[in-house]
DNA sequence: CTGAAAGCGCTAACAA
DNA sequence: TTGTTAGCGCTTTCAG
C-alpha cells in the first residue's frame, strides 16, 4: 500500500468521499460531528492531500508553483533575488522551483521547457530571452554605463572591463589606469591582484555589485549596486499580476542602479602618463 | 480552450491516444511514419506533456522533485548548499523546491508539510528536526567547538559567542578578549565594531564561515569553514540513495570543519588584564 | 505494432 | 447538509 487516499479516509470515517473533500478543503457546510470523525481518520491514517491530483481536476488549473531561473543560485545577487521572490511567493501560498543557468541560453531554454511540463504558473528569468509562459525578465545590463561614466569623470581614458581574466589585464603593454569589475567575485580578485602588484592606491576600481566587506577594505571599494531584494520583489509582483490576470503587468524588470563612492573609484590617473 | 492535451494531438494526427503516449515517452516500438505524424501534430499544436497527470497514473509514483529547506536562501552558506544540491538533482532529472526557514522550527515544519502535499520525493533540511519523509538533515552545530578551542589555546578565557547583538558585547562591565562570530554577516559586523572602537589589534576574532574578502581585511580574519558545496553534494547523494531505495543511506550529514588561521584569531589577550 | 478500456486521487456539477 | 456521477490528462493492462 502506498500513501492513504481520500477514499481510505472516507471508508475509515464512514462517510462519503465528498465529505472528506469538504473537510480537507475547509468548507464550513459540514456537520461538526462528521467533520470531527473525518479529522480523526485523517490523523489516524496520516493522510495528506495530493496536490497534483487536486490541481488536475480543479477549474483554476493553477499549480501554485513558479520557476526562477538565475545565473547562479550560489551567487550573492541571484541568491538575494531568489529569497525576495520566495518571500513574495510565500505570501501567496506559492512554491518556488529554482534553477541556475550559468548564463547559458540553451540551459535556460531547457529549464523553461522542463518547468512548463510541470505546469508552473509562471517564470522569472534573469536573461534576455522571452518565453511563451507568463514570465518576467530581469535585465541586468544596466550599471556598466554608470560605472564607466564615473571613471571617465575622474579622468580615466584607459579603462578595462574585466570578466574572469583578471591577470591578463596587467600583462598588457599599455595597462589601464582604471578597472570596472563585472561581478563581486571578480572585484575581489582584482583587489587581490592590485595589492600583489602594489597598485592599490594607483589604479582605480569600481565593482558591479556591492558586497558586505567592501567598505572595510583599504581603500574601500566603490561599487555600483543593484538592489537584489527590490529586484526580486518587483519581478515577483509583476509575475503574479500577470498570473492573476489583472493588468498584463510588466514583462521586463530593469534594475535601478546606484553608485556608492568609497575611495577606490575616485583614484585619479597619474598625470603625464 | 486551455492547453492542448494528448487527446488533441491524437485527433490531429489521426492516431490513438496511446500511440501519442508512446511517441512522447520515446518508446521505440512505433511505426516511423506514425511517429512522424505525431511529432508534427505536437509541434503544430504546441503540445506539452502534463507531468502532474502522468505522475498520478504512473507506477513509480515519483514527482522527480525534492525540497531543500535552508536557513536563508540569500545567505552565502545556504546558497552554496542549494546550488550543489541543484547540480546533483539536475544530473538525475530532478527539480528542486527551495525554502528559507530563518531557523524557525515551526516554519520548517510548515514547509515540510507543504512539500509533502506536493509529493516531493524527499527533503533536505538544515535543522535538527526529523520528518516522516525520505530526508537528510544537515547538522551545522559543528565548528563552534573548533573555534572555541583555538581561542582558548591562544590564552583567552573571556570569549563571547555573538549572535546578532554585536554592540551589546562591548557594553559589558568585563568585556571579552576574544569573539567567536556565529555567521558571516555577524563576523563582518564585528570587524566594523572593533574598528570603530580601535580594538582591531587587541581583541581576537574567529568567524564561523569563510567569506571572499576575509584574507584582504586588516588584520585578515581567521575563520572556521564548512564547505557548503561538499555538504550539498553529500546531502543530495544521501537523499537520492534513500529515494532510490538501495541502502537506507545516511540520515544526517555532519559538515567537516577546517580552521583557517589568518591573523585575527591569533591575537593574544593583553597580559595582566 | 496499435488501440480500447480502466482508473490514478481528486473536485465539479448535480441530485437527493 | 450529504452523496453520486463524471472526468481532469495521463499510463497501465490487456486485447487485437
Amino acid at each position: 500500500m502506498g500513501r492513504p487516499t481520500m477514499n481510505d479516509v472516507a471508508r475509515n470515517a464512514g462517510v462519503s468521499l465528498k465529505t472528506v473533500s469538504r473537510v480537507v478543503n475547509g468548507e464550513t457546510t459540514v456537520d461538526p460531528g462528521l467533520a470531527a470523525r473525518v479529522r480523526a481518520a485523517v490523523a489516524a491514517l496520516g493522510y495528506r492531500p495530493n496536490l497534483g491530483a487536486s490541481m488536475l481536476r480543479r477549474n483554476d488549473r493553477r499549480t501554485r508553483m513558479i520557476g526562477v531561473l538565475l545565473t547562479d543560485l550560489a551567487g550573492p545577487f541571484s541568491a538575494a533575488v531568489h529569497r525576495a521572490v520566495e518571500d513574495e511567493a510565500r505570501a501567496r501560498g506559492v512554491h518556488v522551483l529554482g534553477g541556475s543557468t550559468d548564463d547559458d541560453p540553451q540551459r535556460a531554454q531547457d529549464l523553461v521547457e522542463a518547468f512548463a511540463r510541470r505546469h508552473v504558473d509562471g517564470v522569472i528569468l534573469m536573461a534576455s530571452a522571452v518565453v511563451d509562459l507568463p514570465s518576467v525578465v530581469i535585465d541586468r545590463e544596466a550599471g556598466i554605463d554608470q560605472g564607466m561614466r564615473h571613471l571617465r569623470n575622474h579622468g580615466h581614458r584607459r579603462i578595462a572591463f574585466v570578466e574572469q581574466e583578471v591577470h591578463a589585464v596587467f600583462a598588457l603593454p599599455d595597462p589601464p589606469t582604471a578597472i570596472l569589475a563585472g561581478s563581486t567575485p571578480v572585484t575581489i580578485e582584482v583587489v587581490r591582484a592590485l595589492r600583489e602588484r602594489g597598485l592599490r592606491d594607483r589604479v582605480a576600481l569600481v565593482g558591479l555589485g556591492d558586497f558586505p566587506a567592501a567598505d572595510l577594505l583599504e581603500p574601500a571599494v566603490t561599487v555600483v549596486t543593484q538592489d537584489p531584494g527590490a529586484t526580486g520583489r518587483a519581478a515577483a509582483g509583476a509575475l503574479f499580476e500577470q498570473i492573476d490576470g489583472g493588468t498584463p503587468g510588466a514583462r521586463t524588470i530593469s534594475i535601478p542602479t546606484t553608485l556608492i563612492a568609497r575611495g577606490s573609484g575616485e583614484i585619479r590617473p597619474a598625470t603625464g602618463s
